[in-house]
DNA sequence: ATAGGGTTAG
């Protein structure tokens, strides 16, 4: 017999145009270059890997010098080989056609298959070898290393699978030892058990098998698994006592090591060598470095890094563009993510869910409110299944913008999805929602909607909800729900003393004292400096200041603008303007604010974005005050005087800064005017700020 | 899928 496939190649054949591939529905012969091993001798009769599989539909008639049936006939013998049409039990298949490989494919599938079955039985067995014997001894006789192979790499229980191997070690001819050993490391690494796979060298030593680098990146990755990054470091540097010169993978993975244990300094000069040393660095170790620099804020050097892998000819991939998405969402980028996203799109890739996830996050957090919705939109239409962080992600973005229709109906999906459950964060969320628009008593229902849902009631949902009361003046509510936390044995944390705080820069001045009550419960250093402001007590010199620095400096970073802005606001409240301007002068000492005052040769600037009303106005009263010095002592001011108040999207406010500021700017008879342009801006020329400057001084002089 | 590295967060 020659082959069982025909080449109809010669002109005088049926099918001169075409190659035609010989299948048979039974048996499936094919081309020996693509016989994925060659199990020698050759079987006589098939080998029965899948023991409740019929022998007519086993894949292991792959040997096309040997079908499985002689009733099968050869194409030559085939009656209906000259008219090229098939009989009821062929069918012929152009080679190139992607049907062959689908065939070719499907006859794979069932022997792989058959044996992630047999794994997943061992998986779930006992270790005792009588009944892991039993079960690969369903295999018969015939297996080959490549079976055991496959069987170990699809196996996750540490205790039945060095059982597995000592069967294949006894039962096979094995050329290559060492493989298994290094897929059974594997099932080590998956269940994060460092021990046993040291064990598992060991006796790999015993046996004379020698390690290579497959067995040193999958131990040391277990080890970076483990959280062991010190074991990492002790098994790559064991390397070339064994002969293993450390590659490119070797050092994919001790990056990873290094940089999952936070130690970015050695993960970057690693990638230093690597590139020093001329690696070929692929797209997932680029992806990898991209992630440190991300997660230890160093966003730039994302970028740089992306630049240098492409400089180097490297191609992204998806995990590459989805790391790179995540890492300038994290930065709050939102632009940068859109440019990416783009790109990553003209290059033919298709998102997938951690795609639309780091696109979530990004929009999410920089208040991107349309963009984050039509990606869920997006995801929805596409079958993909949010879970709770995404749809929280989803909702805290709502909370921030307002959007309150959308959250109800984000709500409302996320309730009917199977997968995922609201938790304390979402109610919260929805609090967050109802009190931004003034609805108490919905606010109200979303607490008790949380509390029979089963959840106790926390500090996140209790200040969302304090926020709410504060809002809608209901002081005594406020104070009552305050006290419902310390009855709970909750201590209130930096972000409740804020809301505290912010409910007071709403609230009449007869009923703060009501509040510095809860304030100095919650933060007697807070409390006292808030103190200090309501009884307008008249202190000497820098002792406010200091107080207040006092008390800045005792809260997290990311807290000490939220609470300098409320003091402002507090001051303006109760026209206390020096003590606003002390405070705003403390937060640019502390570098609270920054750059709030720039200057170019034709333009002096005021950026007022992200301050408060209060403060902004504090700031301005600031500059127009340094403004008239630079008069008085004979100085020129620029051709263009320019204000910036930011496009507006500030948490609890309907306008923004800048339609609350227009009005103040009115009400000073300042001279400046919104730029139709540019949004956020308001513009005056020189000779309009200078008249205002001076008649507003000679005002001052008349009042004085 | 068929011996080694990467994307899941608030």
């Amino acid at each position: 017999m020659t082959m069982a496939y025909n080449l109809c190649s010669s002109p005088s054949s049926p099918c001169p145009d075409h190659h035609f591939l010989f299948c048979n529905t039974l048996s499936a012969p094919r081309p020996l270059n693509l016989t994925p091993y060659h199990p020698l001798p050759k079987p006589k009769k098939p080998i029965s890997i899948s023991p409740h599989s019929k022998p007519s539909l086993q894949i292991t008639h792959v040997s096309t010098q040997n079908p499985p049936s002689a009733q099968t006939p050869s194409p030559n013998q085939n009656p209906d080989h000259k008219t090229g049409f098939s009989s009821k039990t062929h069918i012929w298949v152009n080679p190139k056609n992607p049907r062959a490989s689908q065939l070719r494919h499907k006859s794979q599938n069932s022997r792989y298959d058959s044996l992630v079955k047999v794994a997943g039985l061992l998986n779930s067995c006992n270790a005792l070898e009588k009944d892991v014997y039993s079960i690969l001894g369903e295999l018969g006789y015939k297996i080959v290393e490549q079976d055991a192979v496959i069987v170990l790499n699809n196996m996750s229980n540490p205790n039945t699978a060095p059982i597995v191997l000592k069967y294949f070690q006894e039962r096979i001819k094995l050329n290559k030892e060492g493989i298994l050993y290094n897929v059974t490391l594997k099932v080590f690494r998956k269940c994060k058990a460092l021990d046993r796979a040291e064990k598992l060298f060991d006796e790999m030593l015993e046996r004379g098998i020698r390690p290579d680098n497959v067995t040193f990146s999958t131990i040391i990755s277990c080890a970076r698994l483990c959280s062991l990054p010190k074991k990492a470091v002790e098994w790559f540097e064991k390397m070339p006592s064994f002969g293993c010169e450390p590659d490119g993978v070797s050092f994919a993975v001790m990056i990873d090591a290094y940089g999952r244990a936070g130690n970015v300094e050695m993960a970057l000069s690693l990638y230093d060598r690597a590139r020093t040393e001329n690696w070929r660095i692929d797209a997932v170790t680029f992806s990898t470095v991209i992630r440190i620099y991300g997660t230890s804020g160093n966003f730039d050097g994302c970028l740089n890094v992306y630049e240098e892998m492409k400089a180097l000819g490297v191609k992204p991939n998806l995990v590459l563009y989805n790391t790179l998405l995540d890492a300038m969402g994290r930065a709050k980028r939102p632009w940068q993510v859109k440019t990416i996203y783009k790109e990553m799109l003209n290059n033919g890739f298709t998102p997938g869910w951690a795609t639309y996830a780091a696109l979530l996050r990004a929009y999410g957090k920089a208040r991107y409110g349309e963009d984050a919705i039509s990606v869920y939109r997006e995801m929805k239409e596409k079958g993909l299944e949010l879970n709770v962080v995404l749809y929280n992600t989803l909702l805290a973005m709502c909370a921030d913008v307002g959007f309150t229709d959308e959250a109800i109906d984000i709500f409302e999906d996320m309730k009917s999805s199977e997968n995922c459950k609201p938790d304390s964060w979402t109610f919260s969320s929805l609090v967050t929602v109802y009190s931004c628009c003034g609805k108490v008593s919905e606010a109200e229902d979303k607490l008790n909607e949380m509390l029979d849902a089963g959840f106790e009631p926390d500090i996140y949902v209790l200040t969302s909800l304090i926020q709410c009361y504060g809002k809608a003046n209901r002081t005594d509510d406020v104070v009552r729900t305050f006290n419902r936390i310390l009855e709970l044995g909750i201590t209130p944390d930096e972000r409740s003393c804020c809301c505290l705080l912010n409910v007071m820069t709403q609230t009449p001045r007869e009923e703060l004292v009501k509040l510095t009550g809860c304030i100095e419960k919650a933060n007697p250093k807070l409390g006292a400096v808030v103190k200090l402001l309501v009884e307008e007590t008249n202190i000497e010199g820098d002792i406010f200041k200091s107080e207040a620095g006092e008390l800045l400096d005792s809260i997290g970073a990311d807290v000490r603008k939220a609470y300098c802005n409320c003091l402002i606001d507090l001051c303006i409240n109760l026209n206390l303007l020096e003590r606003a301007c002390e405070l705003l002068d403390l937060g640019l000492t502390l570098e609270i604010y920054t750059d709030i005052q720039s200057k170019s040769p034709i333009q002096w600037s005021l950026h007022l974005k992200s301050l408060s009303l209060g403060a902004a106005l504090t700031a301005l009263h600031i500059w127009t005050n340094d403004l008239s010095k630079v008069l008085e002592d004979g100085e020129e001011l620029p051709s263009l005087l320019g204000i910036n108040t930011g496009h507006g999207k500030h948490k609890y406010s309907d306008k923004g800064l800048a339609g609350v500021f227009e009005s103040h700017l009115k009400e000073l008879n300042a001279p400046f005017h919104e730029a139709p342009d540019k949004v956020g801006w308001f513009f005056t020329t020189k000779v309009a700020a200078k008249s205002w400057l001076e008649s507003r001084r000679s005002h001052e002089v008349v009042a004085a």
